[in-house]
DNA sequence: TAAAAATACTCCATAGGTATTTTAT
DNA sequence: ATAAAATACCTATGGAGTATTTTTA
């Protein structure tokens, strides 16, 4: 026998499967944006229409259709769930009064324009919310939120990595490509695009920690050690040592203000740059701000979106835990 | 990696858990009416005490006192949880317009005092509850939700024989005993109480289906084989067999209207009474229900409440499942 | 033929179970 | 000494993963 503990109703991380399927229309892109694969996007709407006894969606390989029915429960359900967001925070609040403020973590990488950007939206949006804003160093970011050090951290994910993501949730904000940024006069300046090989022999500017084991990581996908140099915990120093002429490095956007260096494109896989919040107690403010920031990484970033969130993700062993800390 | 999928806040289970045990001040009280095991509860409550950062309840052997934001939870919980239920009953109800009624199971036993005196409070509580009363044969009840023919179904667990209660969701409404019913005339009828054993040689009248299973096999751990004369499948034919002298019989209650019959309780184990509803497909209005339903019982029967839920329940194999209809 | 969703299966995390120990009155 | 909650350990279920097949424009 199971003697399964009381339900309210069916489980909600299921409807907010469907509301991101039925405003996307795909589900492809909603498994992207869930950071979830395709096939659990699948089975939890196929999950949903046996709950109800009614198709939701019509689909076919040509897209996807919102039946009538479904049409209804996702005006139903937006609401719905807003109505719980709105109900959830004040108890939420009531409880953790220290979280009338929500701090985001981020990397330098994006301290230059996104986040100014994300600000502006913030301020015009939500006037009322108090953001604390903290950089970090990677390979400490997750970890903080472990810590809840910090509510909510913007970082691109390393692609050849394994990366211990436990207690954390994770959603797909955007997706970039690497540069390669060399000074103005070298060889590759005038490139539309490079190829990572090509790059084999140049001296490197090189991060520290995880993104630097990633980059190693990735040339030696590619057949060749980087000659490194030199490295430095942030993107800003990176960029300052290949303007002092100490080598290439490879940054994943292209900053402003550099104007004597050059950005190529780097022929690769494209990175997903994603939020983490905290797996079990996420911030009441959360969610609303996640929308902000994927709008802000739309319009900051060339998005074209290949392939859906998980690829390299669990069943690779343990993966490895940021440094920093105990588990506290 | 794990990417879980969304989360809306914590999960509400653990909330209704909570409510439940600061309602009422005991972690096994609360097993015994959620219908999980103790350390079940345990866990849940340690799971949100470590969520949320702090203690919500002081617990010691001697009982449980909520703490200062135990006490605010439980308020906000409360009104929380009424919340959602009213903002998501318009989905559900938009989504199954035949459900504007609820469709209650019950098998016949409570057929003659408690459904009637449920229904009295119904129309007192919630005159504008539509409410459609089915009587079942006890073996087609469980299948009857699961084919959502009933949204509620009212009976007492069989304590001996195994159930397969798989996509049920099981609430403890009250207990009661066993008692055997005899002529007025029968050598047993003035007796405080009996036990099994002194039945052995009586000619019984029996129930069919599984309610008759689990008496032979209560026979059974007792010693011997009854010897049944006559089968039938509900409470009133089997008490009017017993009065045209047929044999004695074994009932959970003592109907009123039986003068010529004397209820002589068993020294034997509570039964539970219990309702069941569809695991993943709850009625929204069956959660309020639920709780004038345990009200009936707590005032027709004498409810002592002794073990908690489970006991006989997960990991004694698969169960068996009851007849009638495939998976649906 | 290509792109999207569905299916098949495997694996792991969670959470509930039982049995037992700890604790406080 | 007793009753309640906590702990330890185990197991089962569900959900999510990868790999593959099916479908239809």
């Amino acid at each position: 026998m199971t003697f399964s503990a009381t339900r309210l109703g069916f489980d909600l991380r299921i409807l907010e499967t469907f509301v991101v399927v039925g405003r996307e229309l795909s589900y492809r892109r909603a498994a992207e944006i869930l950071y979830v694969s395709q096939p659990a996007v699948s089975q939890q709407i196929k999950k949903l229409e046996r709950q109800l006894g009614f198709t939701l969606l019509d689909r076919s390989s040509s897209g996807v259709r919102l039946t009538p029915e479904g049409a209804a429960l996702l005006r139903a359900a937006e609401r719905a769930l807003g109505d719980l967001r709105d109900t959830l925070r004040p108890i939420q609040m009531a409880l953790r009064p220290s979280e009338h403020r929500i701090r985001i973590g981020y990397i330098t990488t994006w301290a230059r324009t996104e986040i100014p950007s994300l600000m502006a939206m913030v301020e015009r949006d939500s006037p009322d919310l108090k953001v604390v804003l903290e950089s970090y160093v990677f390979d400490d970011l997750l970890q903080a939120i472990r810590n809840q050090a910090i509510d909510l951290a913007i970082f691109h994910l390393p692609d050849v990595l394994d990366l211990d993501t436990s207690a954390l949730h994770l959603m797909r904000v955007g997706s970039t490509q690497r540069f390669v940024a060399v000074l103005a006069g070298h060889r590759l300046s005038g490139r539309e695009s490079v190829t990572l090989t090509e790059l084999a022999d140049e001296a490197w500017v090189a991060a520290t920690g995880l993104y630097a084991e990633n980059f190693v990581a990735l040339c030696a996908k590619h057949g060749f050690t980087p000659n490194v140099v030199v490295s430095a915990a942030n993107a800003e120093t990176m960029l300052g040592l290949v303007r002092a002429g100490l080598g290439v490095t490879v940054v994943p956007n292209q900053p402003p203000g550099w104007d004597d260096l050059a950005f190529v494109p780097i022929e690769d896989e494209v990175l997903d740059i994603v939020v983490a919040e905290h797996r079990d107690a996420p911030h009441p403010f959360a969610r609303p701000l996640v929308g902000l920031i994927r709008s802000t990484f739309a319009t900051a970033v060339a998005s074209r979106g290949e392939r859906y969130g998980p690829g390299h993700g669990p069943g690779h062993g343990p993966g490895r835990t940021a440094p920093a800390g105990g588990t506290r």
